[in-house]
RNA sequence: CGGGGCGUAGCUCAGCCUGGCUAGAGCGCUACGUUCGGGACGUAGAGGUCGCACGUUCAAAUCGUGUCGCCCCGACCA
């Protein structure tokens, strides 16, 4: 491919609201254009990329002999209503309706396929001959985000390989389960991403156990923990805090409590500024709707109470934060002013541990625009239940080790499912077992964001020149580069490097701009093209350069051998990333 | 949905506070010439409903109101 024949818009300058590495490279690399807030179209460096993590992708979920399907799009809004998740996705769901004729079909856009294909299922399998089954596909998914950003690496609208195993015992699904989970692994290393898989929630969609692969990233909006000692990974949203044994200091001394006028002052924030207090002297107590009945909930004031345990703690259906009316009802004070001592009724206290060894600290006093101080817990109030309530923060132990877990921020490229039967009972997926008698069929599911394995890599894998592809991912592999276009020597050089590359099965472009050398280097680094290939003034004694992206020597090799060599390194280099990885572990230590 | 910022040429931005000549710069683009190993230079050009609407005014990129869009923080989120 010659690069004045495709559109490679390249930028000097980093346009205006791009603010992380992967956005601001990728933009500039002419890779992809924005078309609206979350929205990107991907113009041919992009989509070559794109493209070859998509069959990554499909090559390994094939060679676990899971089998490709092509799905729609856009579904009937009835078969959502069927599993109920209209109402789970709320404003995530994008709807619209078909009008033909005098006719109405509500429709959706599809952000994810459980429904639509255990509907098919159901439909085609009814013998336990058939199973276990593994669908898979590859396409676009439809999610409207509330707020949309990062380029690529939030969108509503994005690429997914999403596939799902319908099995007929537990012992198969794991099976599947783990088969998915190890073609994860090999999928993320042949991309050239760094991955780390942590235990995860399962969220809305169900079921029970769930691991989600993350790329650990400063911009990574999940939040991981990991112990650097047992290697115990997990979202900070499902992560177990070790248990430890809580209790204030021997030599505490307990103070009078005194009620202290805050006006204005209903966030732990303004709480702390106010009184001059860090938040960790101050427990939050937070009033919960607990499948309808009100229940206090006391973590300190730099944690996060975490609903998901919180609802296990209580073996509870539902529960959400109460509405106003009920804590003004409890605390008789109007919101952001309870506390544990004297609520006005009587409701269940349940509290994170960690408040046992804390001493004299602030609550809400129940009274508006008042906080209570030297508070202790069981000389002022009694705690009905203590539980894992919270996120786990840094330093807190480890639940199998008990060592100080550390904390890193993510991006969830990945997340494999043990669904059981939610789907396939509510849509009736069922079949004839050996005896002939009718079973339910249990369900994974397992998802990969395509899109965001190509963001990720471009933010783990940069420096300040542009990204640095790995040969398995790179829109081309080689960028054949004649400094001078008009040196009609090196240019017919050039033209047969890249035809022989090409024969060969390499993905190569022939710069063949008449640009001044720099601003060709300067692009090549700022797309990052794993090989660049010079043709400059060494071609008088028969040279070429070869220079690696991630290398700081080029080295001079033979016109006539130059092909030959390239393509013996790339095979190798495409299957393995060696080179790839080897520079980024030199480069970290 | 709350808070903040921005909207002027394909891109990055100045001008706006304090209204007034034909609305500017750099990059990119076109032509010609000189250059040619890390984003060259000269000359000549093309390119803009100043996001949109309404209002104030003799006069609006500039002031006011509204609206749309984009970005960031938060809430939300398989």
């Amino acid at each position: 491919m010659k690069w004045s024949q495709t559109l490679i818009p390249t930028m000097k300058e980093t346009p205006n609201g791009a603010e992380i590495p992967s956005h601001i490279f990728m933009l500039r690399a002419g890779m992809i254009s924005q078309v609206m807030a979350g929205a990107y179209a991907y113009l041919p460096l992009g989509w070559r990329s794109l493209h070859k993590a998509i069959n990554i992708v499909r090559d390994e979920m094939n060679k676990t002999g899971a089998v490709e399907i092509f799905m729609t799009a856009l579904a009937p809004q009835s078969l959502y209503e069927q599993t109920n998740r209209v109402e789970a996705f709320g404003n995530v769901l994008i709807k619209s309706t078909l009008v033909r004729g005098g006719a109405k079909t509500p429709v959706v856009f599809c952000p994810t396929h459980e429904e639509e294909v255990t509907s098919i299922v159901s439909q085609y399998v009814s013998s336990y001959r058939q199973l276990p089954l593994v669908l898979y596909q590859i396409q676009t998914k439809f999610r409207n985000e509330e707020r949309p950003k990062f380029g690529v690496l939030r969108t509503s609208e994005f690429t997914m390989k999403d596939a799902y195993s319908f099995n007929t015992s537990l012992e198969s699904l794991n099976e599947s389960y783990n088969a998915m989970y190890d073609a994860y692994c090999k999928i993320f290393t042949r991309c050239g991403v760094p991955y780390l898989p942590v235990e995860a929630e399962s969220g809305p969609i169900g079921g029970d156990a769930s691991h989600e692969f993350m790329i650990p990233a400063a911009n990574g909006e999940d939040d991981v923990v990991y112990c650097p000692k047992c290697h115990y990974a997990a979202n900070v949203e499902k992560a177990e805090i070790g248990e430890t044994e809580y209790a204030r200091p021997a030599d505490a001394v307990l103070k009078e409590v005194a009620e202290l006028p805050t006006p204005g002052a209903h966030t732990i924030e303004q709480v702390c500024k106010f009184l001059k207090a860090k938040p960790k002297k101050v427990v939050k107590t937070l009033i919960y709707d607990v499948d309808g009945t009100p229940v206090a909930v006391l973590v300190r004031g730099d944690c996060d109470v975490n609903e998901n345990k919180l609802r296990r703690v209580l073996k509870a259906e539902k529960v959400e934060l109460a509405d106003e009316k009920t804590i003004e009802r409890v605390t008789g004070a109007p919101v952001g002013f309870a506390g544990p001592v004297g609520l006005k009724e009587k409701v269940k206290l349940v509290a994170d541990p960690t408040i046992k060894e804390m001493v004299n600290f602030i609550v809400g006093a129940n009274k508006a625009e008042t906080h209570l101080v030297n508070v202790n817990v069981d000389r002022d109030f009694t705690v009905d239940v203590y539980g894992d309530v919270r996120n786990a923060i840094l330093g807190d132990p480890c639940p199998h080790c008990h060592e100080p877990i550390t904390m890193e921020n993510a991006i969830e490229v990945g997340h494999v499912f043990k669904l059981g039967t939610k789907y396939t009972e509510a849509l009736g997926a069922k079949y004839l077992d050996e005896k002939g008698e009718q079973q339910t069929i249990i369900m994974g599911c397992y998802g990969i964001g395509v899109s965001r394995i190509i963001a990720g890599l471009a933010e783990t894998s940069h420096d300040d020149h542009g990204i640095i592809w790995p040969v398995s991912l790179a829109p081309y592999e080689v960028c054949v580069c004649p400094v001078k276009a008009t040196d009609d020597a090196a240019m017919a050089a050039a033209e047969k490097i890249v035809a022989g590359l090409e024969a060969a099965g390499v993905d190569a472009i022939l710069d063949d701009r008449d640009e001044r050398p720099g601003v060709k280097f300067k692009d090549a680094d700022l797309i990052g093209f794993p090989v660049r290939v010079t043709i400059g003034k060494g071609l008088a004694d028969g040279k070429v350069e070869v220079k690696w992206r991630w290398e700081e020597e080029a080295s001079l090799v033979s016109v006539d051998s130059v092909v030959d060599e390239l393509v013996g390194q790339l095979k190798e280099e495409r299957d393995t990333n060696a080179r790839f990885y080897a520079a980024k572990n030199a480069k970290k230590n």
